[in-house]
RNA sequence: UCCUCAGUAGCUCAAUGGCAGAGCAUCCGGCUGUUAACCGGAGGGUUGCUGGUUCGAGUCCAGCCUGAGGAGCCA
């Protein structure tokens, strides 16, 4: 009977095939002790000389690291296993050999092992972090889908800026046209909004900035919510239940990963609504109280971030912000012009801004005055213009960094591994 | 783009300006409960590149290359 290594518990005491790879080998004269992996999980098989014989104990004397095996054995508890469970090998037979692999049980290097990333993603580390990414985009999807969001990509080739503001790549797109890979699905969202009510786009944007911190990726995934006839509070409260929904559905489906990651889960535990909630005034309040060197009016940085997030023990909610640091599409607030509907959903433990998003400008003429202010070409926004012309709505919606997110749930030092193959300043191989 | 740090065996790292070293990996031998297994032995070097200082440079100086961490910007 073929098995997985990740439901063996229900095959105790049975003899089943396991197809997968060896992990790792050691040896003590009359008996081997196999570490198998085979996607799933990972599992120690034991063969010993007096079970498979002196020629099959022989042949395994020198598989070497990661040979594909398909190995028959009987599953049985041991309190010894890690899992709980090992392989009592009764045949193995050898799939694809492999000598001098490169990636040895001992320490290496993040240069080295980001050359060889192709891998690495077969350690167990690597392994859990992107079961653990899967989980939490599977549970994206079903969140929004179980809310009604219809799920409408927007394009990644683009003809221009979404926003002017950061920089973007561009490709050449045919002959002698260039095109811009996406950096946001932000606007083409609201047209979606405006014929579908409630949208999400889901995939993968692109920043040409030359950023060197472990918090950005020049390619990485963001889900993009946005919805007709709603406000500033839907968002905030929209954020809250997603990330809510995320960290529960983690922590129900993936505690062998977060403990694979040795992840502090009671700090994931914490993670319930109501999220606290602060203006932009009173964050820049609580930095001064702080002395940090802050005055109104600036963006935060990664320390006014990380001190403003570890006053709390969930996601904090910074919203208004001054209109003159946020984009040209953001809605100003009614009570003070000054500021803008937005906000941003500040991660605990210092992972930074995690979502960002706020309430759409609705009105034509400030939308247009706003594209003058910005220096942006209007010709490349008529269609944007029209969600104006033609039955305009308030409207509102967000963006959530998936590798952000990924690096906070699994409590990562660095964002480049929340990802099968990160793409960053100077990292393009493999 | 700016600031700081690093580059020595396949890998991770030592070496006061004075003989190029260790652990792991590989190969050989030993071991019936290992958990990055352990024990004994063997092979393995253009010290990132170019130039300079010096009787002598892995070590000091200059430039370059590659990478890492941080800043700015952002999710």
């Amino acid at each position: 009977m073929d098995a997985h290594i990740e439901d063996i518990a229900r095959c105790e005491g049975q003899t089943v095939t396991l197809k997968g790879w060896l992990h790792n080998r050691r040896s003590s004269g009359k008996i081997h002790f196999l570490t198998l992996r085979d996607g799933t999980g990972f599992i120690q098989a034991v063969m010993s000389k007096q079970t498979v014989g002196e020629e099959a104990f022989t042949r395994a004397d020198h598989l070497g690291q990661e040979t594909s095996v398909v190995v028959q054995g009987v599953v049985r508890a041991d309190t010894r296993a890690p899992g709980g469970y090992e392989i009592d090998v009764t045949s193995l037979e050898v799939v694809g050999e492999s000598h001098d692999y490169p990636i040895t049980p001992k320490e290496h290097g993040v240069d080295y092992l980001m050359d060889r990333r192709h891998l690495w993603i077969r350690t167990p580390r690597q392994h859990a972090i992107l079961r653990v990414r899967h989980e939490i985009i599977d549970a994206v999807r079903d969140f929004f889908n179980g809310r009604g969001f219809i799920l409408a990509d927007t394009p990644i080739f683009t003809p221009a800026a979404c926003e002017g503001t950061t920089t973007l790549f561009p490709v050449q797109y045919f002959e002698d046209t260039t095109a811009y890979l996406t950096q946001s699905g932000q606007l083409y969202n609201e047209a979606n909004a405006m014929a579908l009510g409630r949208v999400y786009c889901f995939g993968p944007t692109f920043r040409a900035e030359k950023s060197k911190t472990r918090r950005h990726l020049t390619e990485f995934w963001m889900v993009e919510p946005e919805m007709a006839y709603a406000t500033l509070d839907d968002v905030m409260e929209l954020g809250e239940a997603l990330i809510v929904a995320i960290v529960e559905r983690v922590l129900e489906r993936r505690r062998t990963e977060l403990e694979t990651l040795e992840r502090d889960v009671s700090r994931l535990e914490a993670v319930k609504a109501p999220f606290p909630r602060m203006s932009y005034d009173e964050a820049v309040e609580i930095l001064k109280k702080e002395g940090l060197p802050f005055e109104w009016g600036g963006d935060f940085g990664g320390t006014d971030e990380t001190v403003l997030s570890q006053r709390f023990d969930r996601p904090l909610l910074v919203h208004r912000f001054p209109s003159a640091i946020k984009a040209f599409y953001m809605k100003p607030d009614p009570a003070r012009p000054e500021l803008a509907l937005g906000v941003d959903f500040l991660a605990p433990e210092g992972y930074g801004e995690v979502i960002g998003g706020g309430e759409r400008l609705a009105d034509l003429d400030l939308l247009l005055q706003r594209i003058k202010e910005h220096d942006l070409p209007q010709e490349a926004f008529e269609w944007y213009l029209d969600l104006r012309r033609y039955g305009t709505v308030p409207h509102a919606g967000f963006g959530m960094g998936i590798e952000r997110t990924v690096a906070w749930i699994c409590g990562l030092e660095h964002i480049r591994e929340t990802v099968p193959y990160p793409r960053m300043l100077y990292r393009l191989y493999p």
